[in-house]
RNA sequence: CGGGGUAUAGCGAAGUGGUAUCGCGCUUGGUUCGGGACCAAGAGAUCGGCGGUUCAAAUCCGCCUACCCCGACCA
């Protein structure tokens, strides 16, 4: 994409009230743009980031057999009395036609996933089913704050699982552990992220988070570092050794930390509610056995920007960066812009993903901007790098920079992404 | 929802009773051209809203709204 035609610009300053980092960054590169409390818009660099985010989450839980669909935001408020959620469920957004009715925003999605496959689940042989779907989720938190998040708009990926016994669920559920590192890792969040005890099980005691430590999470955890195993602070007072290993709670180190998933094993609660049974093998009538599993695309990206940063801003991961490499002239001269033209479309035919910075900017105008924006690729173009018929290379994470020739910049892609 | 703070040009800020100032950005011309350039000339604000006090209100008072922070809350 040309840097000239993208409609957003950078800033070099805002308002000393944002004071959340990963806001303070995301706006500033023009990533995002925030319309109220906790409601955002995602401007073209960051719908990019966020669609990634969802492809990587996209393709684990494909890969756990999960089967991709799309419920309704707008939801009925007979279907939250079913399950004693209308009154019960305080984040719940709740509105009226004009005629009366009332509708719940979706906040999560147990009420209408339960019925919708009790549509289609009759059998022990239609058993087990893992859908999910990812979705602008609703909540009415009492306080928006964080930039990212924690967001009264939101987006999140909800998988729901379908089992004929527990047996089945804790299978299935320690494969979606499993997933959750896979994304996790992709997204090189995997050394800082741990899987914590936390509060919420409908059906066993406790529920799992996976918590990312950052400086200004919200949330605090105990680590038992023997095991990688981390224990929410809501829950710690219930608890006296890791339920691992065993090692003394008073070991663990605490640490702030971001909720970037929560799942649960919800067993019959839903499945009771709306009636949802199926015949096993022996004829007789059982409670289908739930599993739910979110995971936060949103507030995964503002993870990110509170983790990869520095003074200058943001540094994406190569697996979600909105463009690979930041394409830059240096020179108003219009025979290396013709250069730089074609440049520009031999690296896209490459099949890199290149953002061209083609404006009628100085360079430090231009150097600046890129490093806020935080592509990993910084390849510049101009008179000086002519000459050797290159083009100077850096990362984003380091200092180091280096020439290289033109010819060869294909090879030099093709041994790092 | 309790406590605290803030609201002035597109963005960021100054302005404690006399009709609004600066920086960035924007427009025009010129000079620059590898780390947010320089000079000159411009455009752009009914000072969050409503009401009040006053000869006079961005400024004082009341109410409201929005945003930020701390806390509570976060199936």
């Amino acid at each position: 994409m040309r840097q000239s035609i993208l409609f957003t610009k950078t800033r070099k300053e805002i308002g000393t009230d944002e004071v959340s980092l990963n806001a303070s960054l995301l706006i500033r590169g023009g990533f995002i743009d925030k319309l109220s409390a906790g409601i955002y818009t995602y401007l073209p660099l960051g719908l990019k980031v966020i669609d990634k985010i969802k492809n990587i989450i996209r393709e684990e839980m494909n890969a756990m057999g999960g089967q991709e669909i799309l419920m309704p935001a707008l939801t009925p408020k007979e279907i939250w009395e079913t399950t004693n959620r209308w009154n019960n469920f305080d984040a719940l957004f709740r509105l009226s036609n004009i005629e009366g009715k009332e509708y719940a925003l979706g906040a999560t999605h147990e009420e209408i996933v339960t019925p919708l496959l009790k549509k289609y689940i009759f059998s022990y042989k239609d058993l087990p089913k893992f859908v999910y779907q990812i979705q602008t989720k609703f909540r009415n938190e009492p306080r928006a704050k964080s930039g990212l998040l924690r967001g009264r708009e939101f987006l999140m990926k909800d998988l729901y699982s379908f089992h004929a016994d527990q047996n089945d669920l804790d299978k299935y559920y320690e494969k979606a552990i499993r997933a959750y590192f896979k994304v996790f890792k992709r997204l090189e969040l995997d050394k800082l992220t741990y899987l914590t005890f936390a509060s919420g099980g409908a059906f066993s005691k406790y529920s799992h988070e996976f918590q990312t430590l950052a400086a200004n999470g919200e949330d605090t955890i105990y680590i038992c570092e023997k095991c990688k195993i981390a224990y929410n602070k809501e829950i710690i007072n219930e608890i006296s050794e890791c339920q691992n290993c065993k090692l003394d709670k008073d070991k663990f180190k605490e640490a702030k930390s971001i909720e970037t998933g929560n799942i649960f094993k919800l067993g019959s609660r839903f499945s009771k509610s709306f009636d949802f049974k199926f015949k096993d093998k022996d004829g007789q009538e059982q409670d289908v056995i739930m599993g739910c599993y979110g995971m936060g695309p949103s507030r995964i990206m503002g993870t990110l920007a509170e983790i990869f940063n520095d003074g200058k801003g943001l540094i994406w991961p190569i697996t979600v960066t909105p463009f690979t490499v930041h394409f830059i002239l240096i020179s108003k001269d219009n025979a290396l812009a013709k250069k730089a033209d074609k440049l520009y479309d031999d690296l896209t035919k490459m099949g890199l993903e290149v953002l061209y910075d083609d404006r009628d900017e100085t360079a430090g105008v231009k150097l600046n901007d890129s490093d806020l924006i935080g592509i990993p690729f910084r390849l510049i173009l101009s008179e000086k790098t002519l000459k050797a018929d290159s083009v100077e290379i850096k990362r984003r994470d380091s200092d180091k920079v280096e020439l290289i020739k033109i010819v060869k910049i294909a090879d030099y892609f093709k041994s790092r992404i």
